[in-house]
RNA sequence: GCUGGGAUAGCGAAGUGGUCAAACGCAUUAGACUGUAAAUCUAACACCGCAAGGUUUCGUAGGUUCGAUCCCUACUCCCAGCA
């Protein structure tokens, strides 16, 4: 259940509300696509990192360990001991990302593992029941992601056909929900927006599939090359034919002012891999702008990360001593980065839900939309 | 002392008469990263120059040659084996 508590222009705060817990929106899913945060982070860590939900891959955990013995114990979080709410994403990204690996049909997709290059077939149906082995709190309907910039015909054929695909994912969720061995049987399905940079076909799009009546929309195909620009473009016309009394996700978004600028534009949910890739890659999100820890100039800087930050990183470790973590392939490096960024995003929300309390959420944007984009020195 | 082998950019290491400022690794410096095939990728890295381009190099000093990192001589140093 989702329910709105305020909003500002078109920003909103809200809270969601479902069978494995309470979640303040708007909010932003840590990303742990094979059950666990790359650079070595688990489930305990994401407590003290103030992470409302996890999310993990469909098409990861099918292929390994699988969805069967994820389910055996007991769904992904008892195996994970991750009791917050889940959110697994549906393979569509990997119908995007792994396109040198893949075949797209109207029955759904034929991938070769990147793992070892087995065939394996995954359409609505598939990728519905591998979710509810999974038992997340909310799954995500299967689609196709494509690339921008692409040809209209291409992605007009393309929507039509997520659209065919929700409906099949639906219908099949509902079965499986209906059944007594299900493990969670209150599932939620949340469609997916594609309709790539064209106005006309991601309205479009989005008509047709909020007549379905699900619990939640996101919004998929962005962030996938096109500029941010056109991205906020989409954004300004498609947020308005979302429900306005459902959760709006916006997928694998993205910079921390992206964050502030989707909100500003009705955005309730989001998730990325950029705070944790970026942290593994020596770079850092901090309140006055993004940090390159390997950089010459940090080798004998005695600060923390963030003196604004009251992470477990910054609270105890220098700047000098995590580029030498750093430079020396530490795995430390890693952990402790990826440690700070999350917290860094999951304190940016709750800056901005608490803005929004407020009233103050305009002055914040004008703050930190800019400065977070920014290089720090 | 003798006999072999070797000295190439910060380090390691290719090249063995012209297409060599010199492959490749590492280190260094900078950049990228947006529903994770990513602890990954890209670029620069003798000197001068924004660049085009120019200048000086392959232990040292000579020599052969139109031309040498590459062939010859001497020297210096290193390594291995033998005394």
């Amino acid at each position: 259940m989702f329910e709105l508590l305020k909003t500002e222009n078109s920003a909103r705060r809200g809270r969601l509300t479902t069978v494995h817990g309470t979640v303040e929106t708007p909010f932003f899913m840590n990303v742990a696509t094979a059950a666990a945060i790359k650079g070595g982070i688990s489930a305990l860590d994401l407590e003290e990192l103030k992470c409302p939900v996890m999310l993990c891959n469909t098409y990861h955990l099918h292929i390994r360990p699988s969805d069967a013995v994820i389910r055996e114990m007991g769904g992904l979080r008892m195996f994970t001991r991750w009791e917050k709410p889940l959110l697994t994403d549906s393979g569509g990204f990997q119908v995007f990302s792994l396109a040198k690996l893949r075949r797209i049909k109207e029955e759904g997709v034929y991938f070769s593992s990147h793992v070892d290059g087995k065939k394996i077939f995954m359409g609505p149906e598939e990728s519905m029941q591998i979710q509810s082995n999974l038992a997340s709190t909310i799954a995500m309907a299967f689609d196709e992601c494509v690339e921008n910039p692409a040809p209209y015909e291409y992605v007009k054929k393309s929507a039509e056909m997520t659209t065919r695909w929700l409906v099949r994912c639906k219908n099949e969720l509902e079965r499986l929900n209906a059944l007594d061995c299900t493990l969670n049987k209150n599932q939620l399905l949340f469609g997916i927006n594609q309709g790539g940079t064209f106005k006309d076909l991601r309205i479009e799009h989005m008509r047709e599939i909020t007549e379905l009546d699900l619990p939640g929309y996101a919004i998929g195909g962005l962030a996938v090359g096109e500029t941010t620009d056109v991205m906020y473009e989409v954004l300004d016309y498609i947020v308005d034919e979302m429900p306005f009394e459902k959760p709006r996700y916006l997928m694998g978004v993205g910079t921390p002012s992206n964050l502030i600028e989707a909100v500003a534009r009705g955005i309730d949910m989001f998730d990325c891999v950029m705070p944790s890739r970026n942290a593994r890659h020596g770079t850092v999100f901090t309140w006055q702008g993004i940090m390159r820890l390997m950089n010459e100039r940090y080798i004998t800087d005695d600060s923390p990360l963030d003196p604004e930050c009251d992470c477990p990183v910054c609270r105890n470790f220098s700047r000098a001593y995590l580029r030498h973590l750093f430079k020396a392939g530490e795995h430390l490096a890693a952990r402790l980065g990826v440690l700070h960024n999350l917290y860094f995003y999951n304190t940016l929300m709750e800056r901005i839900q608490e803005a929004l309390d407020n009233g103050e959420f305009a002055q914040f944007r004008a703050k930190y939309s800019p400065l977070l984009a920014q290089k720090r020195n």
